[in-house]
DNA sequence: TTCGTCATGTAATGGGTTACATGATTAC
DNA sequence: GTAATCATGTAACCCATTACATGACGAA
């Protein structure tokens, strides 16, 4: 998770750890933090496998003189890791539905190939809506026996899920209109 | 998480490792499953610390013979046990209006006193509110530079704390007005 | 002068997961 | 006969967290 959403940012443009950890946090939109005690050593690990390295500063002139501040580390893909990068972006397994897996593939659909987008988009609404289906389920068979905070909690999950294969239903259609679009342009 | 879920399920009735899975599922609205690899060393840590303890098994004569069937490992709260739920039921520190655990209090709401039921959900709700505000804030700096996918996570996230806030808001509204007809029950 | 932010890092721990092993029972 | 469900358990691993250490810079 940490290491594909390092990777994608680096993609856009090299970085040092704490800006990273910044753009990690907008990416996101705000949903999950990264720590500073995960990012740096997985920042190591991505560069000893080779997937990052350490960018040479260019002397840049209009810098401040940098006097005592400390050195920041600039990272930048390396063809390994671009290559590893795009593997990731077009794994369609279901590891790619997940709650928090699905929210990384999203941030970086505008790197990724449309008929990837459209199976990862389809995944992850036929996963939401199996969620949907146990929970319904599961009210029906207890529903005497739970207690209005119980009910709540479920009733407000299964909206939850509702909205969601919505949106998901919504983002499907737009991409197979675009699509569409983009085979027959000339029409 | 898991030994506040399995402490509390116990708290209703004692139970076998297989049952509790499924209870838990139910519980959190399929929200959440745990796996046998977790469950079976938790009740295994629970029952050394000595906060459950495998409960003899009435001879039960209408029972069908279990016959080689694997014997099932019933467990109950003890005393200790019972204490410490008590304890968690009543944690309305910082760490009770975490995502998960949040769900696993208001799934044992009904065991909960009434002001901390009240406590937990205003914490809870200022949480959501402060998560919200960090979205709308980073979507406003960020909204430019931000592609149609992104936009989409973000606002997706962004209706969602929305939502939560306002349901969380008529469990206060329907939680005050119970507790003054509580305190002045002869009006 | 103190607080917030910038900036990097380590050590210990936590709380789960997957994969595997075993084996009986019930339903099709 | 074969698949699903019941039932318990272990070992290896994963991916993150918190707490700590260090230190400079700018702004109030």
């Amino acid at each position: 998770m940490l290491e594909f959403a390092i990777l994608g940012l680096l993609a856009e443009t090299p970085m040092h750890g704490y800006e990273l950890r910044k753009r990690l946090g907008e990416l996101l939109g705000g949903l999950r933090a990264f720590s500073f005690g995960s990012l740096y050593p997985t920042l190591r690990r991505l560069e000893s496998k080779g997937l990052i390295a350490q960018s040479a500063p260019l002397p840049d002139v209009s810098a401040p003189p940098l006097s005592g501040r400390r050195a920041r580390i600039v990272y930048e893909l390396t063809p390994d890791g671009k290559e590893h990068f795009a593997g990731l972006l077009a794994d369609v397994s279901p590891t790619a539905y997940d709650d928090e897996q699905f929210g990384v593939h999203l941030a970086f659909f505008a790197k990724t190939r449309a008929d990837d987008r459209l199976r990862i988009l389809q995944g992850r609404r036929r996963r939401v809506e199996e969620r949907r289906e146990g929970m319904t389920t599961a009210l029906h068979r207890t529903a005497e026996r739970l207690d209005r905070y119980t009910r709540e909690l479920h009733e407000h999950g299964l909206e939850a899920a509702d909205r969601e294969v919505r949106w998901l239903t919504e983002l499907i259609e737009h991409e197979t209109t675009d699509q569409t679009a983009a085979e027959r342009p000339a029409h």
